[in-house]
DNA sequence: TGGCTAAACGAAAACGTTTTCGTGTTAAAA
DNA sequence: TTTTAACACGAAAACGTTTTCGTTTAGCCA
């Protein structure tokens, strides 16, 4: 077992000083033909690579991207770092996830544990306990130690850093759209209580799409769920407020949810209680992950493309830390951070009539 | 803006060494109670943390974990992952994943990557294309330059390291007996071709279940699918080739399939040809994911108990990270690595009868 | 022969720590 | 008064690089 070899034994075992083996590798022009040859022989046969913490030290950047979500057993979140790992691989990065678990406890070691230096900069999305919260003072002083951060999906506006979100709202309008001119006049829709921006944001899109069309929101429709019940030992009681809503409103005919548990559970109620999709009632869903694809029927979805976010993100944070070095923009600038977003698609599956 | 502190800065400011600083701040009683004081309300004042990377480098371990898998957008590797990160976290390691995408290159790529220096250990499952070609130098070059691995899930006896596994013949007997208990006559089994190594265990572990119960196994019965298949892209191929196994053997009432995807598609099949299930056919899978707790019926499955196979990858990696220094056991000795057999639990749901 | 230039290489600093080994000062012991 | 020991602190090395700035040697020209 040979630990790995370094530049100093390389110059012992040649007999010439560091400096030479290290210009030598790099094709220095200060080095000789012959001795350049004799050490990239040498260091080609003992496999040399440069030790990247030492490059880190003393370039005082590591090509680490730090990763921070809430849980990462999530379609949408492994879709995103999919995204973030393809692109900052291709752009010589690594990635380094922490996960909060959706604690603001969590969050804040984690991020303490990668600002330390072992990292550039941070992709997050926002633990929700966090935004309940409110408190958000750990982005912002990294932020002011001159590490960047860019946010996705859960954002806050009042923190100064690039952003990529969806067009929730958008996305909810579209949806809730397609169930209006696919003939529903009685849309419920299942969500999360307000503190959860997308949850949020979704409604809004909603009650947007009823009020263009006309139609009066009525409150008995908005099933707004305590999220605690989208961990799966909750089932039972998800179950039971969507039957709920099912039997306090006997004339619905249409179910926009914000997310596919939501959606796949909505219609097990419904076809215990007897409908039948998607011709009693018609059903979309945000965010079109596995469950959406193989359930049956197959679940017509709103996609966010998370891939796309996470490669978005990723090239934002990467151009902001290759410029910092020399553009420098003026950091008052009204447009400095960027926020961008990634449209959505409507994919129609068996869930709605076509 | 202001960068980091750190303890040259501290020292200038307060006018004394670097070295009092450090030693101040670890407490050392070589320092005089007023300095210390001194020190400490300056440092915490200026939010004063070690670097990391200096850290690292000094102290040649850089706390950090490198994963390695062929996907993350898939249930069972993100609850690893999961497991990893909490191990990893609670004995303050890092995580840092990367994805070969099921490709050899990237795989070779990414542990390169890594293996400079970035990381301590690894933890990864091998990609399928890795496997086809039986080329494994890289893990041994590794290995042999005196970084551990632990492997999980795919694996290969040939390499000397430490394995996490599941006991995939065993748990695959399970549910076929489970089948055969419930009054299957003949049971078909959707699997991989052979050369994925747990593909082949599942197969395996259906045969043996067979063979106890004096039951002779058909050919016909036995599908093993290109796992090109398993990407979303040919859901319809995978579809006919399920079809056709059923119109072979119209006596078919039992389904053991290796993993969600192929369960689940079995279902839609068997819906669609006018089968119900459990009542007609009673289905089990391996693999307890998402698909299997919310498909309708929900499926009967093996669970591999994901999230603790990475506890455990995570613990026998570190263990052996933090003995390496001192203890040193013998390199040659019999037992020198370990492998460690995670139990599968069969999880009945609503695909069986009860 | 003296001086100059180019070629080839080495010394040393720097990145930010920790730690070992001095060293100077002061107070106590002889 | 001298010796000793404890105390408080600093200098420097080490981790592995890259890079700037010498320094040496040889060759060339006058």
């Amino acid at each position: 077992m040979k630990r790995k070899i370094t530049l100093k034994q390389i110059a012992k075992e040649l007999d010439v000083s560091i400096s030479t083996v290290s210009k030598a590798l790099r094709n220095s022009i200060e080095i000789s033909e012959d001795t350049r040859q004799k050490v990239q022989a040498f260091a080609k046969l003992y496999n040399y690579r440069p030790n990247n913490i030492a490059l880190s030290l003393k370039n005082r950047k590591t090509k680490t991207i730090g990763i921070i979500i809430p849980e990462i057993v999530h379609h949408f979140f492994s879709k995103v770092i999919t995204g973030i790992e393809l692109v900052a691989n291709k752009r010589g990065y690594n990635v380094i996830v922490g996960l909060s678990n959706e604690s603001f406890d969590k969050e804040v070691i984690n991020m303490q544990m990668l600002a330390n230096g072992s990292i550039d900069g941070f992709i997050l999305s926002i633990a929700k306990e966090t935004l309940q919260q409110q408190d958000y003072h750990h982005f912002i002083e990294t932020i002011n130690q001159g590490m960047p951060i860019v946010m996705f999906d859960r954002v806050v506006n009042e923190i100064p850093c690039d952003k990529v979100i969806v067009d929730d709202i958008e996305g909810a309008k579209k949806a809730v759209e397609k169930l209006i001119s696919n003939g529903c006049k009685h849309i419920g829709i299942i969500t999360t209580k307000d503190y959860v921006s997308v949850g949020k944001l979704r409604t809004q899109g909603y009650l947007t799409a009823l009020d263009d069309h006309k139609i009066e929101p009525e409150s008995s429709l908005i099933l707004k769920v305590d999220d605690k019940l989208l961990s799966d030992d909750h089932l039972d009681a998800l179950e039971k407020e969507i039957e709920q809503l099912f039997k306090s409103n006997k004339s619905i005919d249409g179910i926009f949810a914000v997310n596919e548990l939501y959606a796949v559970t909505a219609m097990k109620v419904a076809r215990k209680l007897g409908y039948e999709v998607p011709n009693d009632i018609q059903v979309i869903s945000f965010t079109d992950g596995v469950l959406s694809k193989h359930s049956t029927p197959s679940l017509t979805t709103v996609s966010q493309h998370g891939q796309e976010i996470g490669e978005k993100a990723a090239d934002l944070l990467i151009n902001r830390l290759e410029m910092d070095d020399e553009d420098e923009i003026a950091e008052d600038e009204e447009e400095y951070y960027e926020t961008v977003i990634i449209e959505t698609d409507l994919i129609e599956r068996e869930s709605t009539k076509s």
